[in-house]
DNA sequence: GAGACAATGTGCACGTGTTCACAAGGTGAC
DNA sequence: GTCACCTTGTGAACACGTGCACATTGTCTC
């Protein structure tokens, strides 16, 4: 029987995919042939319907009374993920954070080499970072298209995002990674997500000023500011 | 007229606040007064209608026929996300990912300044760092109730995460913001978000398979692998 | 081969989030 | 002081996501 694939896959179900992929590769190498529902979710940290919910939009791939194959899921939840090939990745700006992201092992072991770097710093053109040779940002379009890049990460300040993130469309980049703390706009079909650790750390702090004040705190500065 | 923050704000509003938080210092910088919810919604990338609902869980701060005051509805955010004051953080694991985040300006600038740095590698324990002295892990205690720190970050390999998160607990941290791809539990109380880099490529992944498919190909990798 | 069993797949109800559309209500012009 | 204008604040409908509860169905035992 054909996976059905026809079915439209929600997004919230699409964020937790890879969760379920990363688990059920770690029981796979600690031997596991099959996994309930519920010691994945349990290992997932969501409940045991919705990782059923979950993966009953790729297909009907559980054995009732018996729970899931883990090479079997594992190679469907990959599939619909589209991890069964490569997906070379261009870092543009390779600063602090591009080049800890250029350093890191984990990307090119789940499919997403770093095949480029990119700067429009011209003592760093040319030299080289992990053994890649660090190319223009005038040089993009032809990077994209000879190593056939398909997502660009934007680790440039946020005042030259937006132009990088039209540069990187113009090369034919349609899916991209941005870490700079600013709203880009990009056309209809590119893919964008925004990684933002400035706003991941004020919802941190948003919570932990409400656990306060429910337990009684009252914010003085809340009363400092009058209109006018 | 005091702030309401009595009624409970949505995730989903929370989430926003810091980008309306940016956006209006941004506008506070080039001078505007005031500003409207159809302009706020332009910059921050949103409906106006949801920027409207969003400010006014925080109380009815904007002035109908004109708009919102940039300073007093700046101040307003930032109160109720609890930015009047600093939020010390403490990174754990000063690897590729840590020493850059230690190196970023942004986060002190945001106020979450990065009191200190905690590593378990002999080798670097006692070494400085931007300035400031690598910590051991024993020290972990001493060093949240000394610096009176907020906030730990996990920046180690994912094998070691749970037990890093398990003392930052321990030594009173209650609010957590973990890179380890792997999933981490802590008690109730205990604020913990997640980032994951791949997984926000795998994302970008499926959106991208599912494009192309739409548009008729048909990956031949999806029948390959019968079960058994 | 039949029956007990165990875990899936899903209908359903509920909660959360989004968006529209418009009444409510300040502001500024005259 | 009145009126026209403009933008807020929110009710209501809709869309999306979650989680319970259980019928369904494949497996394994005897
Ligand atoms: N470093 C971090 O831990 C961290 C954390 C959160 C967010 N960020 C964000 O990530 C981005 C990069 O941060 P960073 O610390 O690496 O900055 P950085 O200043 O260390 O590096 C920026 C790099 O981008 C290059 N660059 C600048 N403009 C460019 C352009 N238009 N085209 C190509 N290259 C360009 C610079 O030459 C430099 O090499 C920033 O937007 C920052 O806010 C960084
Ligand atoms: N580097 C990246 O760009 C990147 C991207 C995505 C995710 N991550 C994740 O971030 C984490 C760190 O990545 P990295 O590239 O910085 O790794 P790294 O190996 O460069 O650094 C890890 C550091 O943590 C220290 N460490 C290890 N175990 C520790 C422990 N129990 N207590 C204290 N310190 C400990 C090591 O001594 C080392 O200094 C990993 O989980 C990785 O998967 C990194």
């Amino acid at each position: 029987m054909a996976p059905p694939s026809g079915r439209t896959i929600p997004d919230a179900t699409v964020a937790r995919l890879p969760i379920y992929q990363r688990v059920l590769g770690e029981l796979q190498d600690r031997g596991a042939a099959t996994v309930s529902s519920e010691d994945l979710a349990e290992l997932s940290g969501v409940n045991a319907a919705k990782v059923r919910k979950d993966l009953s939009f790729l297909g009907s791939y559980g054995i009732r009374g018996v729970g899931y194959e883990v090479d079997y899921l594992l190679f469907q939840i990959r599939n619909a993920l589209g991890l069964t090939q490569q997906w070379p990745v261009v870092i543009v700006g390779v600063g602090n954070l591009g080049r800890a992201l250029a350093d890191y092992a984990g990307f090119t072991s789940r499919g997403f080499p770093v095949a480029a770097l990119v700067d429009d710093d011209p003592a760093k053109v040319g030299t080289e970072h992990v053994g890649i040779v660090i190319r223009a940002l005038s040089e993009l379009r032809d990077v994209v298209r000879d190593l056939d890049v398909a997502i660009g990460v934007i680790a440039i300040p946020a005042s030259g995002a937006q132009r990088v993130a039209d540069l990187l469309v113009e090369a034919g980049v349609s899916s991209i990674l941005n870490f700079a703390p600013t709203v880009l706009s990009v056309p209809d079909g590119v893919n964008l997500r925004q990684v933002d650790l400035a706003v991941e750390l004020q919802i941190l702090s948003f919570h932990r000023r409400h656990r306060n004040r429910e337990r009684g705190a009252v914010d003085p500065a809340a009363e400092s500011n009058p209109r006018r």
